[in-house]
DNA sequence: CAGGAGTTACTGGTCTGGCCAGTAATGAGA
DNA sequence: TCTCATTACTGGCCAGACCAGTAACTCCTG
């Protein structure tokens, strides 16, 4: 009840001071966002930049470092045909947040899973139901080209296996659903490379996970998102369950077979 | 086959110049996410840190902008009991990025409900699963001031939805699953606000909705996670459904209902 | 005439040194 | 003892300069 304050009183906003740089931010932002600058054109240069926006060079330098670490500009020393270039949307500042979330909120590894086992079952429920034929090709083809890279080591092996999820994360057709897969697949990484270093290049391991992949391919062949999206979370927790304390682990398995219903 | 390249052959990574100010940022990131420095701490002050990084004034405020514009810290002028402060983790940022992505994605309205329907849905389930005695009351104080709030107007009531939604999330114990709900409730109410302002003052509308939610609530209780994570995803087609075109709005309510087995 | 190498005119990367405005602790006055 | 001005810091900006890359241009050579 203590939040009566304000039916349709004027709402107020707390007001920090705006920083000139973070004006020239806004501006630039608003204009690639409203698509009035597009990947591949141009920024003016520095030198123009502190004359349109009547500020000084490292004025104009800090908003430019602010734009490209967010990753919507670049900068190239000496580019004499103009200044900084937008560049296409990339997810890494995505994951360069999602990282900072998962460290700053001390999630651990089995919560980056969990997570994953959502978002990459919910990907697998969709490329069952949604691919077309074309897509379908392309996810077979990477499954053919999976089993191939097996001789080749596991590295080959696990470039491999990130493009055939890529192919089933295509065919999901939400653009938020693949790059959160890719963000998330980054920081597991990411944890289990810091948690101890393991090597899967044993061959048996790549047989079995090809065949797991297998079986998810199928159930997407026949249309079957439910039986597609629960063998690729089983394939998930029986992929990581071994770096995750036994308990939590056993929790996750049931989290991914005895639950075909959530979404 | 053309990714032969290298089987356990030195992988090189494409050597970009690293600028000085990045190596700042990276400094002082690594430091955060290490734990070494904890929010609430401060940095030396900008004049200090041209000493200990040997560069002026201009690079280390470059870096500082770039920190800033991340999150992770906060300046402000005139602080003399020290520089800028690491701040406690925000989802602004992700937010943001996740903003850019929608938009340089030209991922539109339904694609995003489609997105918080499967993150929302998860949430409730693990919400009906997960949930301890405690936050159960908090999720029933909640509801109960949801209900009281219809009389007080729309503003009041959104303002008791978003609080009854986070005692939900918080029920889940996930903290990713909670910032991507936040995330992508922010931006579907972004594109919503650009699209038409709408206003449901209605109070019929406000009584469905809070009914929905008390059917949502019931499923909770009864630890019936399946259908406490149906009725969610329904609700929410259920509200957004006539911002979307038809074609949309139907396929996304039998992804709402008939699916009740995703993940 | 064509092609390659040096010149040149830009670019961003960085530094120096400075001024102003805000903040908070300090110390002097009531 | 309390209040208020002083002061010594802070960050926010600016001006001007130098260096180092890049690419176009030009000129010289074959």
């Amino acid at each position: 009840m203590q939040h009566e304050a304000s039916a349709d009183r004027p709402t107020f906003i707390p007001a920090r001071p705006v920083r000139a740089y973070e004006s020239i931010v806004r501006q630039i932002e608003d204009a690639i966002y409203r698509g009035e600058l597009r990947p591949g054109q141009r920024l003016p240069s520095e030198r123009e930049m502190t004359a349109q926006f009547a500020v000084s060079r490292p004025t104009v330098r800090e908003a430019l470092r602010v734009l490209e670490s967010s990753g919507l500009v670049r900068s190239r020393q000496g580019d004499a045909t103009g200044g900084a270039k937008v560049q296409p949307f990339s997810p890494d500042n995505l994951r360069r947040s999602m990282t900072a979330l998962v460290h700053l909120e001390q999630s651990d590894l089995a919560d980056v899973v969990q997570f994953r086992m959502i978002i990459e079952g919910s990907t697998t429920y969709l490329a069952a139901t949604e691919h077309t034929e074309e897509e379908l090709a392309r996810m077979l083809d990477a499954h053919k080209r999976l089993a191939a890279s097996i001789a080749r080591g596991h590295e080959a092996f696990s470039r491999a296996d990130v493009e055939f999820h890529q192919t089933i994360a295509e065919a999901a057709h939400s653009g938020l659903l693949r790059v959160c897969n890719e963000v998330a697949r980054g920081v597991v990484a990411n944890l289990i490379e810091s948690k101890l270093s393991f090597t899967s290049d044993s061959e048996q391991l790549m047989r079995d996970s090809c065949a797991r992949h297998e079986r998810v391919l199928g159930a997407i062949v026949a249309r079957d998102g439910e039986t597609a999206a629960r063998l690729a979370r089983e394939d998930m927790i029986d992929h990581f369950g071994r770096f995750l304390p036994e308990e939590r682990a056993a929790r996750l398995r049931v989290f991914a077979s005895r639950v075909p219903p959530i979404l």
